[in-house]
DNA sequence: TATCAGGTAA
DNA sequence: AAAAATACCTGATA
């Protein structure tokens, strides 16, 4: 084999396997995306510099490549083709031992009050039944059958405490016949492929250990269509819990316009409304609210959890699941016999969040990349620049002697953004813009020297309504935005963002901001995150950027 | 009955 | 580690 031979094999090997089980993907391999797209399903991308991206494999991200169907041969072949050397042998035990984990605890049930955890082998069921924060929730066991016995009522706590002795419970239970209540789409409306892909996925065959689980999907790409498809599909009472009222109202209307349920079926269960019927659309908040007052007649009025959790249920939805607040837990552990479909636009990162979600919700059951509905034309293409931009002689001062939470400050406020938004206003003059930043001040700024509305939450919502009804009109054809962008449904969608501030290198935060202009238009979308050069903001930036990378997106870098 | 200010939470 | 926004409740006002 020649020199040149050898080094194109190199090169169609872009991948170094490292014995704390991370991968390093080199960029400029000609390998990149489809190595790219091969291992994202089953480890997760941590570090985004500009030649090489590193990503980690965990008992998580193998579980949750198993739940979405792949295989353990699966993700070894994916290794094995795209290593550059030997695979550690101690990477390889760890995938194997990992992956053996996932359906080496059974639960099922044994009769009408218990439930029977099995374990796969001897070792196993000695073990779990020894474990000391597991034995209380035991009421019996049959060591001949290797099982434990149990309180349905344990169903959701026995899975959240095993996830986290790193043992993944399968969890076969039948779910329990609702009542039936009709759901059914509009004739006229038709799913697109992927959506209708993204139902298969949750809801299998009806077989055992399906009917239940994790959904992402990028924004824009019509979630609460296979929302309603699973309904459609599982014909039950569904209770449905949003992050917030705006996306109570949304789904609502989607219902409305969509099915064929009479509108008089669906409810709203808010701080302001409590309708509870066959379809109810819910918040968090409502949920998760204790009433401070001890008075225990007032206490039975006010528990929303227990209202709702004591209906008949035969699904729940949870839109946004990424946001699930923590005290939800309580709620989803005694919904267990309900399917459960959890959705959102970006990965659940927090760890213990994301163990959760994966033990009461379910796997993730599909993802696709964004980059790929893009390519569909399903979403418009967006280019993604980041221009730095230096700080003033004066603010470098300020910055060098300031604390940790000055210099995010200064770095953000930096005034020489200034220019760069009015240039990019310029280069975009034709098109419908949005500036999205954290500082309200700044924003306020801003707004001096662009003549444009400045609307933060201050602002009630019938004026917010105003301005956003002048710029679908076209009356106007920039906004200025705080954070509210993050929370509006009813947002107008732009072609172009400009970012010139955000928190601590949200991902979700620059999910959300991307989504905006990402609805299908003649032409591409273009989105800027002005950054100041050499602070803290570069950091923040990174880390946020590896949210686009991961979906496929590349970003230039501008530089003043 | 609707609306709004004020307070708390996370 | 701090800023901004939200959702809930309560109690007052019209």
């Amino acid at each position: 084999m020649c020199y040149n031979d050898k080094m194109r094999k190199m090169e169609d090997r872009p991948l170094i396997i490292q014995t704390d089980k991370s991968l390093l993907l080199e960029v400029d391999s000609p390998a990149f995306e489809a190595c790219r797209d091969q291992i994202s399903p089953f480890a997760e991308l941590i570090r985004s510099p500009e030649h090489i991206h590193t990503y980690q494999i965990s008992g998580i991200s193998i579980w949750n490549a198993l739940g979405a169907g792949l295989t353990l041969e699966n993700i070894l072949d994916t290794l094995r083709r795209w290593t550059k050397f030997p695979i550690p042998q101690i990477v390889v035990s760890y995938i194997t031992e990992t992956a053996r984990r996932f359906g080496r605890l059974v639960l099922t049930k044994e009769d009408e009050n218990t439930l029977c955890l099995t374990a796969a082998d001897e070792a196993l069921f000695r073990e779990i039944r020894a474990n000391k924060h597991l034995c209380g929730l035991f009421s019996g066991s049959d060591s001949a059958r290797r099982a434990l016995f149990l309180s349905p009522l344990q169903r959701g706590n026995i899975k959240a405490q095993l996830i986290r002795l790193d043992y993944p419970v399968e969890d076969l239970i039948p779910f329990e016949v609702q009542q039936d209540f009709p759901v059914s789409l509009k004739p006229e409306l038709k799913l697109r492929d992927y959506q209708v892909s993204a139902v298969r996925s949750v809801l299998g065959n009806g077989e055992p250990g399906t009917g239940y689980g994790v959904v992402v999907l990028p924004c824009g790409s019509g979630k609460t269509i296979v929302g309603m498809a699973i309904m459609a599909a599982l014909c039950t009472p569904t209770l449905i819990i949003c992050p917030n009222v705006i996306a109570v109202r949304q789904w609502i209307a989607e219902l409305k316009d969509k099915t064929q349920i009479p509108p008089e079926e669906i409810g709203e269960y808010s701080g302001e409304k409590k309708q509870i019927r066959n379809i109810t659309v819910c918040t968090y908040q409502v949920l998760i609210y204790q009433s401070e007052n001890p008075d225990q007649e007032q206490q039975a009025q006010m528990n929303h959890l227990s209202i709702l959790g004591a209906r008949p249920w035969g699904l729940v939805i949870f839109d946004e699941v990424h946001l699930l607040p923590a005290p939800m837990f309580r709620f989803t552990a005694s919904i267990q016999t309900a399917h459960r479909v959890g959705m959102t636009a970006t990965l659940i990162r927090e760890d213990g969040l994301e163990r959760d979600v994966f033990s009461l919700i379910g796997p993730k059951r599909c993802d696709v990349p964004w980059s790929v509905l893009e390519q569909k034309g399903w979403i418009a293409q967006a280019l993604c620049t980041e221009v730095r931009v230096p700080l003033s002689e004066q603010d470098t001062l300020a910055y060098a002697i300031g604390s940790r939470y000055e210099k995010n400050r200064i770095a953000a406020v930096n005034p020489l953004k200034i220019d760069v938004v009015l240039e990019l206003i310029k280069r975009h003059k034709d098109e419908f813009i949005l500036i999205i930043g954290h500082y309200i001040s700044q924003l306020r700024q801003i707004g001096q020297y662009v003549d444009c509305p400045v609307i933060t939450g201050s602002m009630p919502n019938r004026e917010r309504e105003k301005y956003f009804e002048d710029f679908r009109q076209g009356r106007t054809h920039i906004l200025i935005v705080s954070r509210v962008a993050n929370f509006a449904v009813d947002l107008p969608d732009a072609s172009v963002a400009i970012q010139v501030s955000g928190i601590f290198g949200s991902r979700q935060e620059e999910a959300q901001r991307l989504g905006r202009i990402l609805r299908p238009k003649e032409r591409h979308s273009s989105f800027y995150s002005v950054i100041t050069r050499f602070s803290v903001e570069e950091e923040f930036a990174a880390n946020r950027q590896k949210f686009l990378i991961e979906q496929g997106y590349s970003y230039r870098t501008e530089e003043r």
